[in-house]
DNA sequence: ATGTTC
């Protein structure tokens, strides 16, 4: 096991930590939509909130684990500055789902719990050169012809065939070999976070996540995964929505997808090979989920390597889907354009330097459900956008509409450039499918001209937009802060999904 | 999120 903190003294770390009167760690308001947990126990750093005090609250309903998450994910070897959690943050498998978490590349450690299982989810924006007018009418078609030809659901099927020999290609080199294979542009690459591609190792990939990958390429999964047909209902901002080529009643599609059961199993052999390796350290941590490797140790950049693959997986997916949504357009209407705006991950970990301590250093940024969100002149956002910003795309609920935003000035400083990734789950998939009828659903989605046409009834229950966070809460908040600023709304007008 | 209860 390794011992490489960076600031805890043996009488903190046989403190408990401080908890307040309802069992919860003690949070302190340092300005507005700023919330600190301090440190104490065997924290390393503070942990850092980001939310009104309504989402606030609601990370201190009963039973729920986000604030006590954040402040485990505060104690891991190597942590810089604090320990995040973004406005939309709800508990998750160790980390909370929108947390961040920035470590040293020499003392720190990476951990599977802070990127999730579905390695490289992420959304993507196309944008058009049609308008609402141009489909309405064609909604019941369209919705059809997307869901025929698009998989939804778990299991097996993609839209793109391929066999194992190409799939060692495609988790290799991601969008290149999309590309390079007549399924993505130049243009795809260039507006694409990492030009759709890590350097991963298809050999760090076990064969039984090969085997449940080579059959998915090109599908969406379930739960809150989906592809919608979208209008630009609102623009917020003229110049960055001018950049990012988007105007009032466009029709954009939105894709909001990961890497599949490759990604899953990927995630899922490394938390064991981890376990099994470091039993020592599973003990010892204040919650066994926060399993991770030192970045010293082989075992890390096999994961790291593992991870990245199944991240061009995830890349070469939602392309595969993109392609798709061409092929589908291009029956409809005549010569539409459907271009790559751009596609951000939520789940990842990369390396990205930092000011920190007034020094600038590389640093390993883990983001579970936190979206980049980088501003203006940083060389990582694409040259098109790069006097403006990143684009950041926030879905909201099934049905209710999506953000654009832009990476703010003040997400370096607050949040590792990072913001929130969508609603954020309120009610769990259980409670959901209890209180809702996909039916019922529908229906009333329908009344407002919104087609959803889903595999699963149960689906839509989950995804019931009661279940999650209020998404104009969770980025008027983002705005406030300066991490990622509104640009634009999006309405949907028909959505598949799982 | 997920061949959804390793």
């Amino acid at each position: 096991m390794s011992d490489s903190s960076n600031s805890t003294d043996s009488t903190d770390s046989e403190r408990a930590p401080a908890d307040d009167v309802d069992g919860l760690p003690a949070v302190t308001r340092l300005e507005e939509n700023v919330y600190e947990i301090e440190r104490s126990g065997e924290m390393r750093v503070p942990a850092r909130i980001y939310a009104s005090e309504k989402l606030l609250e609601e990370m201190r309903a009963p039973g729920d684990l986000t604030l006590k998450q954040v402040r485990n994910v505060a104690t891991l070897p190597g942590i810089q500055r604090f320990a995040a959690v973004m406005p939309d943050g709800h508990q998750g498998y160790g980390f909370p789902i929108g947390g961040v978490a920035a470590v040293d590349m020499e003392s720190g450690v990476i951990s599977p719990g802070g990127i999730g299982f579905d390695i490289n989810c992420g959304v993507r924006l196309l944008r058009t050169n049609l308008t609402y007018d141009d489909v309405r009418g064609l909604e019941n078609d369209l919705v059809g012809a997307l869901y025929r030809l698009i998989p939804t659901g778990t299991g097996k099927g993609g839209v793109v065939s391929i066999g194992l020999d190409n799939l060692e290609g495609i988790l290799e080199s991601g969008m290149m070999w999309m590309r390079d294979h007549g399924y993505a542009t130049d243009a795809d690459l260039e507006h694409c976070e990492e030009n759709g591609r890590l350097p991963g190792d298809p050999s760090k990939v076990s064969e039984m996540a090969k085997q449940r990958g080579v059959k998915q390429l090109g599908s969406l999964g379930s739960g809150n995964h989906f592809l919608e047909v979208q209008r630009v209902a609102e623009i917020y901002d003229e110049t960055p929505a001018a950049a990012f080529g988007l105007e009032l009643d466009q029709v954009v599609v939105m894709i909001h997808s990961g890497s599949r059961g490759l990604g899953h199993q990927t995630c899922t052999d490394y938390i064991r090979r981890f376990e099994k390796a470091y039993p020592t350290v599973a003990a010892s941590l204040p919650d066994r989920q926060l399993i991770y490797a030192p970045l010293a140790d082989s075992l890390a950049d096999d994961y790291r390597l593992g991870m990245y693959a199944a991240a061009n997986f995830a890349w070469a997916n939602r392309q595969a889907m993109t392609d798709a949504v061409r092929q589908v357009f291009a029956e409809f209407f005549d010569d539409p354009t459907v271009e790559l705006v751009y596609d951000v991950c939520h789940n990842v970990a990369k390396e990205e330097p930092h000011e920190i301590d007034g020094r600038r250093k590389t640093v390993l940024v883990h983001r579970k459900g936190a979206t980049r969100a980088f501003p203006a002149g940083r060389e990582e956002v694409p040259v098109a956008y790069r006097d403006i910003g990143q684009p950041v795309f926030i879905p909201g609920s099934m049905g209710t509409h999506s953000y654009v935003l832009c990476g703010g000035p003040e997400s370096l400083e607050r949040s590792f450039g990072s913001t929130a990734h969508g609603a954020g789950r309120l009610k769990s998939r259980t409670q959901a499918k209890k209180e809702y009828r996909a039916g019922d659903l529908q229906r009333e989605l329908r009344e407002q001209q919104i087609y959803v046409r889903a595999r699963s009834g149960a689906t839509v229950a989950e995804e019931a937009p009661g279940a999650y966070k209020d998404i104009d809460e969770v980025v008027r908040v983002s705005d406030a802060l300066g991490i990622g600023t509104t640009v634009a709304r999006l309405r949907p007008v028909v959505n598949i999904k799982g």
